[in-house]
DNA sequence: CCAAAAGTGTTCACGGTACACCCATGC
DNA sequence: GCATGGGTGTACCGTGAACACTTTTGG
């Protein structure tokens, strides 16, 4: 079923980069392409947009074709056009970035992935096209998104202790907190919710479990507020 | 001549948001469609991307072209690909802003485009396409982007007063703002060179004349440092 | 000499930062 | 009882905010 057009079209395709946390680092997942080109090579989760499908809804999509991942906060990056990002031709690719909360996700290959593995964004395989330019830019905006905007909870269970949270701010960050000053800001802004639940299953003392107040978090940015680490 | 795929491909579009800043308000760019669809409306200058060349080229092309102006900063929005957001069918295209000196720029109208005007961002025509949409991104990422990096000497002459520049803050962000707070922050920041000239043809005392240090900015980035009004 | 904008310092409140010890729990 | 992280308070400093008058120049 070929389609014609009187000047000639870039093909467009969606690329995703999704992070996830756990206990000691940040990783990025990624997929093992099994065909042409860069066969073999690990890859973005992507592929092509299709006629009846905005990009955002495309991202989704293969997301969850190729990493079987669903119910992730998605947000648009950029577009990447250099006429020669793909040896198959003119492709422009609009990249988008995704936090998931690891401990949702059993992730499973599918389609035409081969194979699908977190990475520690510290050592990452070499990747096909131009996709460690994509990651590159993904890991900026989050480190610099995190600080002014309460994204990093998408990492995170939906109750947490305030040191998993500090922790999830020091990995992203790649910097030291205090703690005491860190508990001072965070909970001055009065956007958790502590519950009576402790951690379980530790070998010292139990921790206290939050959880982030969305509402009031709309509510007060209404209002003018900036959420800022 | 025409061009063949196996599968269908969107179009792909880009558009510009070009702001301009005069005495007293923010400025847009705007054209006026001389074809179809939305013959007569008002719209972003814009066109389609060519396949030897990336979206970065295809705006200031774009911009050339139909309005006429040439080396501005320009800097990728986001992409917009609703299924319905073109009636010709689908059209994705990737929005761009940029900021002139309006000094610089005698504008003129050309090719496809009727007629160019700049509008006061407050008193806008109706727009063609989503371009309400875009220009609205556009002016919420201009209000963002203006308090932590130094864009906003680029809507300046190369050499101003710091009342310009004081004025130009309470236009973009709507905000009043105290002129000796104002002052002691932007001067102790040490970026701006301070030179022998006064502003030439007023009635009243000569303010003294400043330039942005681009090199020392730059520098400065470099080792951690981040602007903020 | 008058109008118009340029230019300039000080005080105060608040938030950021630095810093160290006791507490609860599981083994 | 000991190891492990949980949890807490205070002092200091620097930055942001509020605020009003004198100076210069052209007409």
């Amino acid at each position: 079923m070929p389609h014609t057009y009187k000047y000639p079209r870039p093909a467009l395709t969606v690329d995703c980069v999704v992070f996830g946390l756990d206990e000691i680092d940040l990783k990025v997942l990624l997929i093992q392409r099994q065909i042409e080109p860069f066969i073999h090579r690990w890859a973005l989760p992507g592929g092509f947009v299709r006629m009846d499908e905005s990009t955002d809804d495309a991202a989704l999509r293969e997301l969850e074709e190729e990493t079987g991942i669903t119910k992730v906060y998605l947000e648009q990056l950029y577009t990447f056009s250099d006429i020669d990002r793909d040896p198959r031709g003119r492709v422009v690719t609009v990249a988008y970035y995704a936090l998931a909360k690891l401990s949702d996700h059993r992730i499973r290959a599918a389609t035409d992935a081969e194979n699908v593995a977190w990475f520690d964004v510290d050592d990452l395989p070499q990747l096909a096209f131009d996709h460690h330019k994509i990651l590159d830019m993904a890991m900026n905006r989050l480190r610099a998104k995190v600080r002014y905007a309460p994204i990093g909870f998408e990492l995170l269970p939906a109750k947490f202790t305030l040191s998993q949270l500090q922790r999830l701010y020091e990995i992203v960050l790649t910097a030291k907190l205090d703690k005491r000053n860190f508990r001072k800001k965070i909970l001055s802004m009065g956007l958790l919710i502590e519950t009576e639940e402790r951690e379980a299953g530790v070998t010292h003392r139990a921790a206290r479990l939050y959880r982030f107040d969305r509402r009031k978090y709309r509510k007060l940015a209404k209002q003018g507020f900036s959420f800022a680490i």
